[in-house]
DNA sequence: CGGGTAATTGAATATAGTCAAGGAAGGTGG
DNA sequence: CCACCTTCCTTGACTATATTCAATTACCCG
């Protein structure tokens, strides 16, 4: 996992509705999810919750707050919940003595926003079928044609916010009017 | 604009439709868009093109490419532009000299990363009404009550995934409900 | 003024969402 | 090895809601 690997993070053990850290607490760290599901929200004025965001398996979050005093939402776990917490003071250590961590960090970032951007113009893409197929080429392979999925259908549903439902029957269109085919575990483009 | 501000950019002079980069080129750098629109495409197997971001003034765009060796997709201009290219090594040697470069540009990384997952989320919320609270909610400035706008609506409705006419409409039925008060040029939540 | 864009509201439509129900697949325990 | 359970997948029918098309008013700038 990058450069961060060299960090011996702190373990926690979260109790689903646990708060991980508050807005306005002293930013300690950023973490990553390992087990559960965390969310990330911010309270209006009148007590109205607003997700920024709910980090999954394998997903980091409040990699921000390295260069913030604090953190300004609330982390919460949605689920019982287990966090890897990366401490502030060891990352920017890390980051300032070794080269290849910055970069590491660094580049890992820029990806992420490269990925984050691409899956935001894929939201702007109105029509179901549409959507789809940017998403599909947006995943293919080095050949351009073949999509490999480990997890279910329904994750890449939610993921390119579609229901289920919707996702299913455009899938079944597409193969319908062959434009795509389908066997377990990959799609490819025809 | 942080850390690169130190390195002279090269400027060039698009016209419309004409490609800055393509999938497959060595990478040369990063760039910002002064005026105009580049848009970033993918070409499937077939000729068709899906659009995986669209950078409009002042916006960045294939920062990754600094870690990488080519590039993965096109760039070409919408309509006649100017970029600002930030040369790859040039930028890289900024990154191993100066610390301070660097933190900034992570730091600044850190931040889009943040800002762009908000976005993601506010996009999955599907009812219009809650989307434009949340959207409120995110932008609403230190008192968590005042949004201050620079643009026009129509921006704005674009930036969250809403047609004008359905924003508009929202805004009219959150102020009757005395949700939102409105004055040129921001937005109260009461 | 006048031209252009933004803002606003109305009405009809289309499309994805929702609710529902059945089948397939995979895993667990007897 | 089978019965059972859970989750995913699939399809159908209906509905709700945002989009679309359209027409009017307000506003800004030359």
């Amino acid at each position: 996992m990058g450069p961060l690997s060299e960090i011996v993070p702190i373990i926690r053990h979260l109790a689903a509705g646990e708060t991980l850290f508050a807005a306005g607490d002293e930013t300690r760290g950023f973490f990553m999810v390992r087990t559960g599901r965390v969310r990330l929200v911010r309270f209006g004025g009148d007590g109205r919750e607003t997700a920024l965001f709910t980090a999954g398996p394998e997903e980091r979050f409040a990699e921000a707050s390295l260069f913030a005093e604090r953190y300004h939402c609330d982390a919460i776990a949605l689920s019982e919940a287990v966090v890897a917490c990366f401490p502030k003071a060891a990352s920017l250590a890390l980051l300032g003595d070794d080269a290849t961590a910055r970069l590491d960090l660094t580049a890992d970032l820029a990806r992420q926003v490269m990925t984050l951007r691409a899956r935001l113009t894929v939201r702007d893409i109105r029509s179901a079928r549409e959507r789809v197929i940017a998403f599909l080429v947006a995943e293919a392979s080095e050949d351009g044609r073949t999509i490999a999925f480990d997890g279910s259908l329904r994750d890449i549903a939610v993921a390119i916010g579609l229901t289920p439902e919707a996702f299913y029957r455009t899938l079944a269109r597409l193969e319908a009017q062959g434009t795509i085919s389908r066997k377990t575990g990959h799609i490819v483009l025809t």
